[in-house]
DNA sequence: CTTTATTATTGCGAGATTTGCATCAACAAA
DNA sequence: TTTGTTGATGCAAATCTCGCAATAATAAAG
C-alpha cells in the first residue's frame, strides 16, 4: 500500500476508460504510449485488481473498472476546483474579513475604503462592527477582528498600523457665540470656555487624547455637560450651554443650529488609524490596507 | 501545470495541517523530515502560492492552506473507498447479476445456485427473468441478461455453457394405464400412443428437441392435443385423453392424478446448459458458474 | 547573556522511478 | 499472404525521491 498513485496517473485512466484505445489516449495526453501503458500497469497493481481487459485489438473496461471510473471522474475536477478556490484566496479575491471601525471613521474614511475594496474584490465577504477603539484591541488580539479602524496613534510589536489621516479639530458652538468672531481658532481660547463633551464611557479613547492635548498646552480642560450621543450633544451646543470639539470628518454632518471654527495648532488633530496583527498574514488584509491607504483624496 | 502532485504528497499536506508540526508529521508518515519539506515545496510550487506559514519555530495555515485542506481532507477516503467498491466487484462480492432460466430449471438447478450464490455473494443483486430458450440467445447476444438456464446442448463460438444436468425423462400417464404394466418404458412403446404436449409457441426448444429425439428412432410422434401449460396438460393426461412426456425435474411436483415411468434410453434425457457470452468478463459471472457447476448432489 | 534544544530548510549522493525509442507479438483487414 | 494497427516489453537516459548530514533561526534554560 505504500505505493499511491499519482493524479496523473488517475488523470491517465480517466482517459483511457473513455477513450478505449491506448494510442490515442497516449496522444490526448502528451505521453509516449508505452508509458501509458505502464502507469496502468501500474495503478491496476497498486489496487490489486485489473480495471481494463485488453487485447491487441481492443480494450474494454471491466466492471470494477467502471466502479472504478465512476467514483473518479470527478475527483481531478474536484481537485483543480480546490486549487482555484484556495487561489482566489491566496490573491485576495475571495475569503472574508472582519472590520471594526470607530465614530470617526464611520463617515468617510471607512465606506470609502470598503466600497473600493468589494469592487475590486467582489468575492470577499466584508463584515463591518462598530467598536469603541479600546474594544478593537482586545478583539484584535482574541483574532474576532481582522482590521480596525481606530483612534490614533497606536504603537505595539504585534501589530502593524497605517495612519490614515489626520483631521484639523474644529470647535462647535451655538449661533451668535463670541467665538465666532475670530475665523480660526487657537488652543487657549478655550481654556474658560465650557465643553461639552461625550461621556467617558461611550467616547473614552477620544475623551483621553483630548484631555492630553489640552494638557501639554497647559489647559486644564472644563467639562460642563456630558452626554453619550452626538445628538444630544449637538442639542446642548445649540442651546447654548456651551460648546464641543470634533474631528472635521464629522462637521459635515452637523445641522445648522450649530456653527464651526477650526482650531489651528499643529498637534490639536484627530489622527485615525487602521490596525491589524502582524501575524494575521491574510492576503485579504494586505489587499484591503492597500485599498485604504491609496484612497483617492476627498475634494 | 504538467507536475500533478501524488496523492501521497497530498495526504503528506493533510497531515502536516493537522500536526501543524513538520517532524512529528514526518514520523506519522515514516518519512523523512527533509522528504516531507520538500514534498510540500514542491506542491506549492506545483499550485502556485503558499498553503503553509513557517517560521523555524510555528507552522501555521494560510488561509489557502485552510480552504485547501477543508476541499480535500476527504479526497483520500473517497478515494480509498471507490478503490474498496471496485474490489468488491472485481472479486464477485458485489455488482449485479441477470439471470434467465427457463421452466425445466425453475425448479431445482436455478433455485438451489442462486440461494447457494446470494450466501457466498450477499453484496451482489440478482434479477431472475423467465424466458424461453430462444429468447435467452437473443436476451444474451443483446447483453440484456449476464447468464441463462437453457435447454441444451447449446455450441458457439461467442458463447460458453456447461451442462448442468442431464435428467431422465419420465412419460406421464392416467392412472391405470395400459403402459404401466411395464416398470421401464422404452422410446418404441410409445410409438402408438397419443401425445399430449405443451404448445409449439410456448414450449417451442422442447417440442423440437423431443421430435429430433423420436425422429432418430424413426418414430413419428402422434401429438393428439396441445396446452400451453402444465396443469392444464396434466388435466388431459388424468382424464385419459393421451399421454406427456417430462423431464425428472418436474414430476416431483405432480399430482397423485398421474403415473409415471422413466424411459430408459441413452439419448432420451433433458438436458439443461447454463450459458454466457465469452465476451462477459464480470467475476459475477464467473462465481455463479463456479457455484452452479459445484452444487452438492440432490439426495 | 550564553548555552542548549528544537525547529524547518538545504546540499548532496545513492537508489528508484519514469520516460521515449525501438521492437515484438497478436490479430484484423485487404 | 501481406499490410497496418494494436498493446506490451527491453533498454538506456533522464528525472525524481529519499535519507543522511549540516545549517540557520529561535525559544527555553542556566
Amino acid at each position: 500500500m505504500s505505493n499511491a498513485p499519482g493524479l496523473d496517473t488517475i488523470h491517465s485512466f480517466l482517459i483511457v476508460a473513455e477513450e478505449l484505445n491506448f494510442r490515442r489516449s497516449a496522444e490526448r495526453l502528451n505521453l509516449d504510449q508505452s508509458a501509458l501503458t505502464r502507469r496502468i500497469q501500474k495503478l491496476e497493481h497498486s489496487i490489486g485488481f485489473k480495471l481494463l481487459e485488453r487485447t491487441t485489438r481492443e480494450v474494454a473496461l471491466t466492471q470494477a473498472g467502471q466502479s472504478f471510473y465512476k467514483d473518479n471522474a470527478h475527483l481531478l475536477t474536484r481537485y483543480a476546483e480546490s486549487i482555484e478556490g484556495a487561489r482566489r484566496i491566496a490573491e485576495g479575491k475571495a475569503g472574508h474579513l472582519r472590520i471594526a471601525y470607530m465614530a470617526f471613521a464611520a463617515t468617510e474614511l471607512m465606506p470609502s475604503a470598503v466600497a473600493r475594496f468589494r469592487q475590486a474584490h467582489p468575492h470577499v465577504d466584508v463584515a463591518l462592527q462598530y467598536i469603541r477603539t479600546q474594544g478593537q484591541k482586545l478583539a484584535l488580539a482574541n483574532d474576532e477582528v481582522d482590521l480596525g479602524y481606530m483612534i490614533g496613534p497606536f504603537e505595539h510589536p504585534d501589530y502593524n498600523s497605517v495612519m490614515l489621516s489626520s483631521e484639523t479639530l474644529y470647535v462647535v458652538t451655538p449661533l451668535n457665540h463670541p467665538l465666532l468672531r475670530k475665523f480660526s481658532i487657537s488652543p487657549t481660547d478655550l481654556a474658560e470656555q465650557d465643553l461639552i463633551l461625550g461621556d467617558m464611557r461611550e467616547w473614552e479613547e477620544y475623551r483621553r487624547r483630548l484631555n492630553d492635548l489640552f494638557n501639554a498646552e497647559g489647559i486644564e480642560l472644563q467639562v460642563g455637560l456630558e452626554a453619550s450621543n452626538t445628538l444630544a450633544l449637538l442639542g446642548l451646543v445649540a442651546a447654548g450651554l456651551g460648546i464641543t470639539v470634533y474631528p472635521e470628518s464629522l462637521i459635515g454632518f452637523l445641522g445648522r443650529s450649530v456653527e464651526v471654527r477650526p482650531i489651528v495648532h499643529s498637534q490639536f488633530r484627530s489622527r485615525t488609524v487602521l490596525t491589524w496583527k502582524k501575524s494575521n498574514h491574510s492576503e485579504q488584509v494586505r489587499a484591503f490596507v492597500e485599498v485604504a491607504k491609496n484612497l483617492p483624496a476627498r475634494h
